[in-house]
DNA sequence: GCTCGAACTTAGAAGGGGTGGG
DNA sequence: CCCACCCCTTCTAAGTTCGAGC
C-alpha cells in the first residue's frame, strides 16, 4: 500500500470544501501526474539521505557538537531577548495579571489580547479559521453537575455483584444475565445507562468478569494434491508447514507487497524456516517459485463463494452469528458486553504500513499455549481447547482486557478488549471529552504561557514551548522516538527532525513561511505551510543550527519531559489533548458558521460533513485512493466530456436558429455539466480524506448530537448504528443547548 | 532522569454486503 | 433484475501514555 504520498493537494482540496467550489475536470488530471512525480522524487532523496547520514556514530558526533553549541547558542539566546525586550515589555505587563487569577480557577480571557491576530496565529492549516474560543463562563456549572451526579448520587459501594441493578433497568436482572444463558435475539429489553451509575474510584475497572475466551484460528486445510507448486519448473510437493506459509504468500500475489525487496526477503527467510531440510536444501531462490497456481485456485476458492446459492450463505451467516453469541459476548459487572475482538489473529505474513523494515515476517500461528486469561477468580473459566493449556489464568481488575498474547513481529502484547458500546470504554471516553473541555478553559493561560517560554533563556524552555506551539496549533501528534530499524520511519511533534521543515522568511507574499513534510502515523504525509509569528520562526532557526538534516529539531525535548510539563499546568493534561480539543472546537464553531437556519435537510447535512470534513483536514485524516478509484474517474470523466460536446453542439445550434426550446436545452446540459463537475469534486474529496476517524475518535459526541437536536435532525443521517451504539451516552445525554 | 514494557487509543485497508439507479 | 458503488464492519498496525525499575 505504499506510503501515501497525497502532497499538495491540500490547499486545494481545503478551498474546494470550504469555498465549496466546483471542480473542474483537468485539475483531477494533472493532480494525479503530480502525485506520481512527487512519490519518485521524494523517495529518491529519502534514499539518498539514508546513505548519506544513516549511522548512529554520526549521530554522537553531532550530538557533541551541539553541546558545544549550546553555550553560544544561549549567548545568542540572551542577546536576541534584549532586542525584543523593549517591545515586549509592556505587553508582558498585562500578560502577568491574567496568570494570576489564573490560579483559582481560570482567567477571565476576554480582556487579554495578546496574540497579535488570529491569522498569524491560531489559524490552522489552509487558512481554516479556528476562532479562539472565548465563552467558557457557562460550562462550569455544568461540568461539576455532572461530577456531582457520578459522585453523589449514589452513596452505596456498589461491593456485590448481586445487589446493583442498574438503575433504570429493572428487567436486566442479574439472574438473567448470569445464569441465564443467553437468549441470542433477544433484544435487551431497556438499554443499560452506564452514566448514570457511579465510578469506581480505587483503580479497579471490574469487579466481576466471565467470558468464554478467544476464538482460536482455523487450522490449516493443506491444499488439495491438484494444485501445485513449482520450483525452477519442476513441480514440487511441500510439507504441510511450508506449504501454509506458501499460501499466504500465493493468497497476496496479486498485492503490491509482494514486488518489494524487503517483503520478499523478509518473507523468504522466515519460509524457510518452516521447511524440511530437504525442501531448504532445493529452495534457494523465491525468483524460482511458483504459486501461481496456489493463487488462482484461492482465487477460485473466492469466486466459488460469491456465488454461492443464497441459502448457504444464509447458513454461513447464522454459524457466524452463532459464534458471535457465544463467544462475542462476556459478563461485567451485572452486565453482558460486547467484545471487541473476540479472535486469535490467525496467522499470516506480516504487513507493515510504509516502508517497513519487518514487511512479509511470518506472523506466527498462536496456539493455547501463548494465551493468557483474564477473568474473575469466581467466574466460569474460560476453556482451553482439548488437550490443550492456557499460558496463564489471571484475576487482574486493575486492567480491562480479557485475553492477551504476545505477537512475535515486533514482540509487542495483543488483547481482546470490549466494544467500544461497553461501560469501560464508554466511561474513559467521555473521560477524554471532559479533560478536553477542562483545556478549554484553561487554553489562554497555557497560550499565554508558551508564548512566553519562547523567550527563555533556556534552549529546552524554548523547544518545549514551540513544539507546543505545533501541537496547538497544528494538532499534531506527540511524536515518540522510535527505534530504528524496527518500524517504518515516521515522526510526530517531539522527533521531528531538521529535514522535516524548511523556513522561508518570505513565501507567496506571507511572512516567515514553515514548510513541514513528514511522514506521521502510517505513514501518512504531513504536508503544510504555515505563517508563524517572528518569534517562532527565529527560535526554529536557532534550534536549527549547526545541525544535520537528520538531527532532531528539538533535541533537547521528548514526549515524556512535554507532558511532565503539560501534567503541571492542568490536571489530566498530556499532548494528545489538544488534538481532541481542537478537533472538537473546530467542529463546533464550523457547525455555527455553516449551518443556515432556512436550509433543508440535505443541505444541513452537508454542512455537517463539510464541518467535519474541516477537523479532518486539521487532524490531516487521509487515506489511499480506492484500487478503482482511478477508473470510476476516469468514468466520470468520460461522462463530463461526453456532456461538454452535447453541450457545444447545443450551443451551436442556438446560434443557428437561436429558438427557445434550443436554449432551455442548453439551459439544462449546463446544469448537468455543473453537477458532475460538482460529483467529481465531492469523490475526489472524499477519497482522499477519512471522515470516519475524527468523528469517531476525536469530535466529542455530544455536539452532534445537540446539533441534530437543535435543527431536528435524525441522529441516524449523523451516526450509524455502530456510532450510536458507541455514543449512546452522548445521545441520551445531551440537549439541543449543549456547549462543548 | 532514562529505559522499557504494559495497557490502552487511534488509524487506514480490506472485504463483504446492501442498495439504488439503469 | 443486475451491477457498480458506497457504506459498514472487521482487522490489526501504529500510535500515546504511564509507571516500574534502575
Amino acid at each position: 500500500m505504499a506510503v501515501i504520498w497525497r502532497g499538495n493537494t491540500q490547499d486545494r482540496l481545503y478551498q474546494d470544501t470550504i469555498s465549496s467550489g466546483g471542480g473542474n475536470s483537468h485539475k483531477h488530471k494533472d493532480k494525479y501526474k503530480d502525485k506520481e512525480h512527487k512519490h519518485k522524487d521524494h523517495k529518491k532523496d529519502r534514499e539518498r539521505d539514508k546513505s548519506k547520514y544513516g549511522n548512529s556514530d554520526h549521530k554522537e558526533f553531532s550530538e557533541k557538537k551541539h553541546r558545544e553549541k549550546e553555550r553560544i547558542k544561549h549567548e545568542d539566546v540572551s542577546t536576541d531577548r534584549h532586542k525584543d525586550k523593549h517591545k515586549e515589555k509592556d505587553h508582558r505587563k498585562d500578560e502577568i495579571k491574567p496568570k494570576k487569577e489564573k490560579e483559582n480557577g481560570f482567567a477571565s480571557p476576554h480582556r487579554i489580547k495578546t496574540e497579535p491576530d488570529n491569522d498569524h496565529f491560531y489559524h490552522s492549516p489552509k487558512s481554516l479559521k479556528r476562532q479562539r474560543d472565548n465563552d467558557e463562563t457557562e460550562f462550569k456549572p455544568k461540568k461539576i453537575k455532572i461530577e456531582n451526579d457520578r459522585v453523589d448520587k449514589k452513596t452505596k459501594k456498589r461491593k456485590q455483584d448481586e445487589d446493583i441493578k442498574p438503575k433504570k433497568t429493572q428487567k436486566n436482572k442479574k439472574g438473567e444475565v448470569a445464569d441465564g444463558k443467553k437468549k441470542a435475539k433477544k433484544e435487551p429489553e431497556e438499554k443499560w445507562k452506564w452514566w448514570e451509575e457511579e465510578r469506581a474510584t480505587d483503580g479497579s475497572k471490574w469487579r466481576f468478569l466471565e467470558h468464554k475466551g478467544p476464538v482460536m484460528a482455523a487450522p490449516y486445510e493443506p491444499l488439495p494434491s491438484k494444485v501445485r507448486f513449482f520450483y525452477d519448473g519442476k513441480q514440487m510437493k511441500l510439507g504441510p508447514e511450508a506449504e501454509e506459509v506458501a499460501t499466504f504468500f500465493a493468497k497476496m500475489l496479486d498485492h503490491e507487497y509482494t514486488t518489494k525487496d524487503a517483503f520478499r526477503k523478509n518473507f523468504f527467510k522466515d519460509w524457510r524456516k518452516e521447511m524440511t531440510s530437504e525442501e531448504k536444501s532445493k529452495i534457494t531462490d523465491l525468483k524460482k517459485c511458483n504459486f501461481n497456481e496456489m493463487g488462482e485456485y484461492f482465487k477460485a476458492q473466492s469466486e466459488a463463494r460469491k456465488a454461492m446459492t443464497k441459502d448457504d450463505k444464509l447458513k454461513i451467516k447464522v454459524e457466524n452469528e452463532r459464534l458471535l453469541q457465544e463467544y462475542g459476548f462476556c459478563i461485567m459487572d451485572n452486565h453482558k458486553e460486547r467484545i471487541a475482538n473476540f479472535r486469535i489473529e490467525p496467522p499470516g505474513l506480516f504487513r507493515g504500513r510504509g516502508d517497513h523494515p519487518k514487511m512479509g515476517m511470518l506472523k506466527r500461528r498462536i496456539r493455547p499455549e501463548d494465551i493468557i486469561i483474564n477473568c474473575s477468580k469466581d467466574s466460569k473459566h474460560p476453556k482451553p481447547p482439548p488437550g490443550t493449556k492456557w499460558k496463564e489464568l489471571r484475576h487482574d481488575n486493575k486492567v480491562t482486557w480479557l485475553v492477551s498474547w504476545t505477537e512475535n513481529i515486533q514482540g509487542s502484547i495483543k488483547y481482546i478488549m470490549l466494544n467500544p458500546s461497553s461501560r469501560i470504554k464508554g466511561e474513559k471516553d467521555w473521560q477524554k471529552y471532559e479533560t478536553a473541555r477542562n483545556l478549554k478553559k484553561c487554553v489562554d493561560r497555557l497560550r499565554n504561557q508558551y508564548r512566553e517560554d519562547w523567550k527563555s533563556k533556556e534552549m529546552r524552555i524554548r523547544q518545549r514551548a514551540v513544539a507546543l506551539y505545533f501541537i496547538d496549533k497544528l494538532a499534531l501528534r506527540a511524536g515518540n522516538e522510535k527505534e530504528e530499524g524496527e518500524s517504518a520511519d515516521t515522526v510526530g511533534c517531539c522527533s521531528l527532525r531538521v529535514e522535516h521543515i524548511n523556513l522561508y522568511p518570505e513565501k507567496d507574499g506571507q511572512e516567515f513561511v514553515v514548510e513541514f513534510d513528514f511522514l506521521g502515523k502510517d505513514s501518512i504525509r504531513y504536508y503544510n505551510k504555515v505563517p508563524v509569528e517572528k518569534r517562532v520562526f527565529k527560535n526554529l532557526q536557532l534550534f536549527m543550527e549547526n545541525k544535520q538534516p537528520e538531527d532532531d529539531l528539538f533535541d533537547r525535548l521528548n514526549t515524556s519531559i512535554l507532558n511532565k510539563h503539560l501534567q503541571e499546568l492542568m490536571d489530566g493534561l498530556t499532548a494528545k489533548v489538544f488534538r481532541t480539543y481542537n478537533a472538537s472546537i473546530t467542529l463546533q464553531q464550523q457547525l455555527k458558521e455553516l449551518t443556515s437556519p432556512d436550509e433543508n435537510l440535505p443541505a444541513k447535512i452537508l454542512s455537517y460533513n463539510r464541518a467535519n470534513r474541516a477537523v479532518a483536514i486539521l487532524c490531516n485524516h487521509q487515506r489511499a485512493p480506492p484500487k478503482t478509484f482511478e477508473k470510476s474517474m476516469q468514468n466520470l470523466q468520460t461522462k463530463i466530456d461526453a456532456k461538454k460536446d452535447q453541450l457545444s453542439d447545443a450551443k451551436r445550434d442556438v446560434k443557428i436558429c437561436g429558438c427557445d426550446w434550443l436554449k432551455k436545452a442548453v439551459e439544462r446540459l449546463e446544469e448537468q455539466l455543473m453537477k458532475l463537475e460538482v460529483q467529481a469534486t465531492d469523490r475526489e474529496e472524499n477519497k482522499q480524506i477519512a471522515l470516519g476517524t475524527s468523528k469517531l475518535n476525536y469530535l466529542d459526541p455530544r455536539i452532534s448530537v445537540a446539533w441534530c437536536k437543535k435543527w431536528g435532525i435524525p441522529i441516524e443521517k449523523i451516526y450509524n448504528k455502530t456510532q450510536r451504539e458507541k455514543f449512546a451516552w452522548a445521545i441520551d445525554m445531551a440537549e439541543d443547548d449543549y456547549e462543548f
